[in-house]
DNA sequence: GAATATGATAGGCTTTACCTATGACAGCAT
DNA sequence: ATGCTGTCATAGGTAAAGCCTATCATATTC
């Protein structure tokens, strides 16, 4: 294996063409670098400069060297500075739920890049530890304190070919002649029963999914209709948005983070720029 | 400065997460490992492993350094084979002599790359010394063999609006008529003024120039009209060429190599496949 | 609770890296 | 000619680096 020290010899060297400035330059004895030199060589295989008594002359393999070497060393003195700039990165972990709007997730990373530059960001599953969780508003622990982000209204979705895909707006009474999709996790449906329940109506409950994206695959693959926050569906042209002619149904999103004990100074960088830039 | 054994040390404990086994690796012992790592670690100004009882466990300063680590080892230990490639190519030194055809010049080279993979190849100014000289056959020196490879026929050159560039062709006594440029080490202009004195009849000769491409430059600068070899002229829309109704003037261009001393190999080699080629 | 596995530490040995002093030799000035 | 200077190579000595074995402290496993 190669040894930086001896392409650092080698490079005084063979910018000198002397090995006793060479010498005077890596700051040790000409015998040293003779010894350093004569090593390289033995390494190499072969004779890298021709001596003589006014100095050294490079060689064609030292010309091949030479770019190698310097390239070589170059990369290894960089190395402790890169690394300090890595290691010395604000980091943040942010575990973000699922099936969020895409287009106001990358708003949100936009800002937080905004806020803190060189950030070592890392995304992660919902499940895992993290600095800090950006999720609904009901899914906040005891201990955490809530910053709201934005809220996604829930809008009936149908499949472009389905009747009601022709309907400008729809009643909540009215839900009850169509199959509906269930998603258990999700406030709105739960709303949407308990409304119609109060009018002595029930819904047709064909299937239920654990995620938005799931319910969505239903809706599409035809087994009915069902509520989905509207960001989800932006870019989906097999899907229609019925207007819902009843009570507002939302969902509110924002960050989740410890409040018992100090917030990560990260963290509190971010949350004093998202104040700003949201109010 | 950092230490590649070091790193290697500190790449082998990262992926074993264990540093007895990472000794083994390294086939050095435990303690050497443990001592290589607390150096990194102290040059590094930081901890890169929490230790416990069951292995060692790395940090995030571990993640980042990691990759930068193996970049660097990787690339230390490519370095002896890269060398070796270089120094082991066959090389080849060609003065080439100046103003020949592009194209023809062009050919050439790809025969020689084609004679000779991984060749170094390196081209150099005409009067610099060379394994081998591409140049005319009248430039050959008594200890030299000429290996013809191409030859290059005069043209007379007019300015595209010149009078002349009207005519189809042209007979010698004709051309005392015209403003003529001379390129005093050029054969073909001795020849057309001795041609032309056995008609009693002499070039009117406003200019002289000792390249090619300086009689270029006088043509198209309106000074008169010249002989150019047809190489050089194959992409200069503001240029004429007469066909000429005498004897054959043209340029014989081929390598000169020294027939004193055994032929290089790799000159033997790139002849070779000439003589093929050409035949 | 013994066996096993892991990393840290201590002490000793060997090699390496370096230094100073000197030698050999070429170029240059006196 | 004859030193003088600058060059690289060599010899011999020293300090430090690198490595090893043996052992300790502690956690995990059976």
């Amino acid at each position: 294996m190669v040894d930086l020290r001896l392409l650092r010899f080698f490079i005084a060297i063979y910018e000198e063409n002397n090995i006793t400035a060479a010498a005077t330059r890596c700051y040790v004895s000409q015998p040293s670098l003779s010894a350093g030199l004569k090593q390289l060589e033995e390494e190499l295989g072969g004779a890298l400069f021709e001596r003589s008594k006014k100095g050294v002359k490079a060689l064609d393999s030292a010309h091949y060297l030479y770019p190698l070497a310097v390239k070589l060393v170059e990369e290894a003195s960089k190395l402790p500075a890169l690394f300090m700039a890595k290691a010395s990165r604000q980091k943040l972990r942010l575990a973000v739920m699922p099936d969020l709007s895409q287009r106001r997730l990358a708003g949100l990373l936009t800002q937080i890049n905004q806020a803190i530059s060189h950030l070592d960001l890392e995304l992660v599953d919902y499940q895992s530890p993290a600095d800090c969780r950006l999720t609904l508003d009901s899914l906040r622990h005891e201990d955490e304190v809530f910053f709201p982000l934005w809220e996604e209204d829930y809008v009936l979705c149908v499949p472009s070919e389905h009747r009601l895909a022709q309907l400008s707006s729809i009643r909540p009474e009215e839900l009850s002649q169509y199959d509906f999709i269930e998603c258990p996790p999700c406030e709105a449906h739960q709303q949407t029963i308990g409304l119609l329940a109060c009018s002595n109506l029930s819904l047709n409950l064909v299937a239920k999914a654990e995620s938005k994206s799931l319910v969505m695959s239903l809706v599409l693959a035809g087994f009915g209709v069902s509520f989905l926050p509207d960001g989800l569906i932006e870019d989906e042209p097999r899907l229609k948005q019925i207007k819902f002619d009843g009570p507002r149904m939302f969902r509110r999103i924002g960050l989740c983070y410890p409040s018992h004990q100090t917030v990560a100074p990260t963290l509190a960088t971010l949350l004093r720029h998202l104040s700003k830039t949201t109010a």
